[in-house]
Parts: C-alpha cells; structure tokens; sequence
RNA sequence: GCGGCUGUAGCUCAGCGGAUUAGAGCAUCGGUCUACGGAACCGAGGGUCGGGGGUUCGAAUCCCUCCAGCCGCACCA
C-alpha cells in the first residue's frame, strides 16, 4: 500500500511541480488541519509572487479531491483535511498488511553497523548501554526496512593492557580465574592488575615482557589471552541475552582481528604519501584539525615505541568493511566525545580513497548518561555502575511493582514478565530522548506505569490484548469499515496512519527517539479513544470498527516497540 | 586558545529542513465515570524558548556576539 503521507505528498508534488520542478511542498501534520503544506511560502519568495496566486495555481492543478480537502489559510497556507472515504481505504489497507503500511527499501543496501563494543576483561558498564541499545534499535529498524544489517562488535581485546591481565592471570590461578571471570566480577580482577602494575615494578615488567610475547604470538600467551577472551565473551553474551540485544558471538570482530592488516594499513599510507614522521611516530596530518598549540592535529598510525595505536586498527577495520564487506553505508554507535577521533579516520580514510563519495559513513553519537546530581553516572562510592545491577535492580522494581497490583502471575512467567518491563524501562528511557543529549538516569521515573515511559506503552499493548481475550472468540480483521464518527475514533486512525512516515524520519535520520515520541502518541490517542468509545457494548458495524481499530493500535505498538527491541507482552 | 555539544513550564524532555495561538510527561489544583484493565479520561494554572543584536512579511528554529555549563584537542582505546 502507499502509505496516507506519501500519497497526499505525491498528489501535491505533482501539482508543485507544474509551477516550479522539484518545489518542495513542505509537507507537515498539522493541529489545524490534518496536514499542512507550508512550501508555497518559499516557492511564491522565489518566483517573486503572492503567496495566495501561487496557492491558487497549485490548486488548481492539483488532484486532491479523492484525498483531501483543501483550505488556503493566513498568508499562503495549506491546510489539508483528509477524506473520510480515502481514510476507510487506507485503513483497510493497513489492516490486511503485515507491515502495517511500512513498505520495505526498494534498493536494499548492506548496512554495516558498529555497536556495544565492550572492553574484554571488563565489566559492561552504564558506559556500554547506550551504544549496545541505541546500535541495536538501529540494526532493527534498518532490518525491518529491508537492509542487509551486518553487525560488528569492535570489542576491545588487543592492547598493551593484556600484558598485566595475562601476568594476573598466572598470579591468581588460571582456575580460579576462569570462574571469577564467568561470573561476571571481572572489574575486581582488572583493578587488582591495575593495582599491582603501579606498585610494583617488578610486575610492571613481566607485564612488558608478556606484551611482547604476545604481540609476538607465543603460543603459550596467546592461549592465555584467548582464556580471557573467551570468558570475557562469554559473559557479554549473558548481558546481551539479559538485555535481549540481537548481537550473536559471530558479531563479535575485535581489535585483534585486524592485526594483521596493521602493517598493510601503514604500508598503503605510506605509498600513498601520506605518512610523516612526527616525534618518532608515524602519522597522518588530515587537514584542517589543530592541536591546543593551533599545530596540525596528527591521527598517530603507528606510535614511537613501533606499538600501532587504535587509530590504525580502526583504519583497518574502515578498509575492511568497504573492501571485504561491501558496505554501502558504515555506522559508528560511539559516544559523542569520540567525535574528533571518528572524523580524523574517516577523513584520512578519505584521503587515502578507501572511503568511497558513493559510501555513507558516520558516526550516531551519543551523549553520556547522567546521575541523579548531573554528573557522569557513578556509583555512591563514585565507581562506574554494572549493567547486570541496573538491569537486576529493575526488575527488581518490576517485581515489587507487579507485587502492588496483585498480578495474577507467578514462578517464571512473573520472572518473565518482571524482566520484560525492566528492559522496556531501562532501553525506552534511553531511546526515547534525543540521541545526543544527555540524560538523567531515573529508575523511579523510567519504570512508573504512567508517563512517558516504555512500561506504559506496554501496558497500553496488554489493555487492547485484553479486550480480544474477553472477545471470547477468534477475531479476524474481517471487512470492517471505519466510518470514524466519533472524534476520538478519528484521531486515533489520524496517529495509526502515521506510522510510515514516522518509522521512515527516525530511521534516516538515525534518531529512535522519533519513533518513541510516535508511540507514544498513539498510546495516547488509544486511551482517550478507549475512554469515549465504548468497543465490546457497542453493536454490528460499529463494534467492529472499533475492534479493528484497536487491532490495528495493537499491532502498530507491538511492531514500533518491536523495531526498537522491546517485547509487548499479551498482559501484564 | 581551537573545535564540538548543551541552556525551552517547578522537575524530566520534545519541537530547531523558519510559518498560522510554543508542546508532552511528571508534579500541583479542579473535575468525570457503578470502572469493556482507574496503571483511565477531561480541564486549569505555570514559559521574556540563557541575554543581546541581525536576516526575514514571519525566528525556539538561520547568522553574529556575550553569559553559564559539559566534552574533546599526539602516541589509552
């Protein structure tokens, strides 16, 4: 089906055109009309006319009259009110669509996108959530759309830092490691190595004999670093499956993974004449970053002490996904105040023609997550917060919450249940504000059943799930018609309609969040609806409006929350 | 110093490809309904959109400047 916005879009295109090819219409919702379109303004500025001429010649050309009415308001304004008869069509062509209206990309594109990546042999910490909820909203979002997603975990698992872990390794007992590491303790076990290589020297250079062992691929360190590795991973693996986050251990490529392409990397700069020498390291001056001095800002490939920094394995991992991977488009889920590194490789990828015009490469940054007192988000001893306790503690509060409301659930489907809620707290509040702003994070806030918050959406989903169970019967979306006579009926068709072009603005423009203001929009306008109409007493056609109408709310809840990663459970 | 981000109602946030009266949630206050799940609905109060200047018929939105705060700025990722 084509969706309601891109119809009237396509109608009012047509007409722009004949006055001006390729005007835009400037197409809105709108609180005076259904819709507005605003473009005639700018066109009528251009052409050097009155605003209301222009109106009129588009109108006139325009072939509207199945679709809307049209009204030309104030100065120039088109305020477009639907046709009851072209909702019913759309309607019923959205109640026999799976996708709900949401067509699929006509030319699908492999979509490489770069999220989570956790540090091995560290806890995942609040530090992680934002990049591991908001890449995999997108990863959905872009699957669903028809993309081709590949998702890479660029977990941190190479580095001078395995040194000292390794040589804690062997201190503590590999046994007795391997358990600890398991079960999740694994800052205890890095601040105790961190702890032991500044104050002890003697350690200290095991751990720098052991970097090069490793780096020089000793079998006996290497296996000892693939005990770490493999602990770590399979501990990430619990917290994505605990947070229901599509990543698979297949996604995982980290550092390590292109160590073998560093050499290459500073070979081709070098041929390419880019490399230059500068205090002992090998660098690439990208023009137009400065350094505190106002001296050109270098991306250092290759570091004095011949060690090749990250800038050289993610320079590796650029050529590796455009070359190898044939992505079209490369997302970096990093946090915003990696910015100026992102953009130095990316620049530098450039220069060196690995990064073709045709491929859209960026960054989705994001800003941090914040405490109760603003600040960076720190336990009360001031250490950084583990994911697992965020996530324990709110379903925790599901749990007591549940508890309140006398739920009729309990043993694993209470358990279930509770988990459910915590995560479309925890992943709502943190997709629902703007990406790159930070937030206050707020338990009580972002788990209440009231507000804006996912737990409401969900129970929106479990109330018109109810209404289907009370039914009694199977209900099939038969050949209902929306008359939508009542004014409550009609605002909630208005939202439902919206959802293309709702799903289609957050995902190219990256920004979950305008999906999440979307849903919640259209919870509301179900309870208002829910409140004026009655739907199980009301009788023949107008009954069954009604309870496809609420049908289509359930399903248009259940797919949105769905592309984000949050489930929309039958009751609650 | 350079670059980036932020400053919108008491609190948390949308809106910022300019456009007709600045929105929501929470909180506060007042209503509704023997209630299809009240975890509801309806309404009210509350904002010089950080200050100032500019562009425009029109600016929260674009430009400049100032103030306040956060982040980044060569060998950790």
């Amino acid at each position: 089906m084509t969706s309601t916005y891109e119809t009237l879009l396509g109608r009012l295109q047509v007409a722009f055109d004949a006055v001006e090819s390729g005007a835009d219409p400037a197409l809105r919702t709108s609180d005076r009309g259904d819709y507005q379109a605003n473009g005639v303004m700018a066109l009528a500025k251009r052409l050097g006319r009155p605003p209301r001429d222009v109106a009129d010649e588009i109108l006139g050309v325009a072939q509207l009259k199945d679709v809307a009415d049209v009204e030309i308001a104030g100065p120039g304004f088109l305020n477009l009110t639907l046709r009851s008869t072209f909702l019913d069509e759309q309607l019923r062509a959205m109640a026999t669509d799976s996708r709900l209206g949401v067509a699929g990309v006509t030319s699908p594109k492999r979509v490489i996108i770069d999220y989570s990546a956790p540090n091995v042999a560290k806890e995942m910490h609040v530090g992680n959530l934002r990049s591991t909820v908001i890449g995999d909203a997108l990863a959905r979002m872009s699957r669903f759309a028809g993309h081709d997603v590949v998702a890479r975990n660029h977990v941190g698992d190479w580095g001078t830092n395995f040194g000292m872990l390794i040589e804690h390794l062997l201190d503590r007992g590999e046994d007795r490691v391997g358990a600890t590491l398991s079960i999740g303790d694994l800052d205890v076990f890095y601040k105790e190595a961190r702890v032991k290589f500044d104050a002890d020297s003697g350690f200290k250079e095991r751990s720098r004999l052991r970097v090069v062992a490793l780096q020089g691929g000793d079998p006996e360190t290497l296996r000892l670093w693939h005990v770490l590795v493999d602990e770590s991973l399979a501990y990430f693996n619990e917290v994505y499956t605990k947070l229901d986050v599509t990543l698979k251990p297949s996604d995982v490529v980290g550092e390590s993974y292109y160590n073998e392409m560093l050499e290459g990397v500073v070979q081709d700069l070098d041929e390419l004449g880019l490399l230059v020498e500068s205090e002992g390291a090998l660098c690439v001056f990208p023009p137009g970053f400065q350094n505190r001095e106002g001296e050109p800002l270098p991306l250092i490939v290759r570091k004095s002490d011949d060690g090749f920094g990250y800038a050289a394995s993610d320079l590796a991992a650029l050529r590796d996904r455009v070359a190898t991977l044939h992505g079209d488009e490369l997302l970096y889920v990093v946090g915003a105040p990696q910015a100026q590194h992102l953009e130095m490789v990316f620049a530098v990828a450039r220069l060196a023609h690995w990064l073709p015009e045709t491929v859209r490469c960026e960054q989705v940054a994001f800003g941090n997550v914040l405490g109760p007192d603003h600040k960076m988000f720190k336990s009360r001893a001031g250490e950084t917060v583990k994911l697992v306790r965020l996530l324990d503690e709110a379903i925790e509060r599901a749990y007591v919450i549940l508890d309140e409301r006398g739920t009729d659930l309990d043993g694993d489907a209470k358990l279930h249940l509770a988990e459910q809620i915590a995560r479309a707290a925890i992943k709502y509040a943190d997709l629902s504000t703007e990406r790159q702003h930070d937030y206050v994070f707020d338990l009580d806030r972002m788990i209440a059943f009231e507000g804006d918050t996912g737990p409401y959406l969900q129970y929106a989903h479990a109330r018109l799930r109810s209404i289907f169970r009370r039914l009694g019967e199977p209900w099939q979306p038969g050949d209902a018609h929306f008359a939508l006579e009542a004014k409550a009926e009609r605002e909630l068709a208005l939202g439902l309609l919206r959802l293309p072009e709702s799903f289609n603005s957050s995902l190219s423009s990256l920004q979950p969040h305008r999906l999440c203001t979307y849903l919640f929009d259209v919870a509301q306008r179900f309870t208002s609806f829910y409140d004026a109409c009655p739907v199980l007493s009301a009788e023949g056609a107008l009954r069954e409006e009604r309870l496809a109408l609420c049908d289509l709310t359930a399903r248009t809840l259940k797919l949105g929350l769905g592309v984000l990663g949050i489930d929309a459970p039958e009751r609650m």
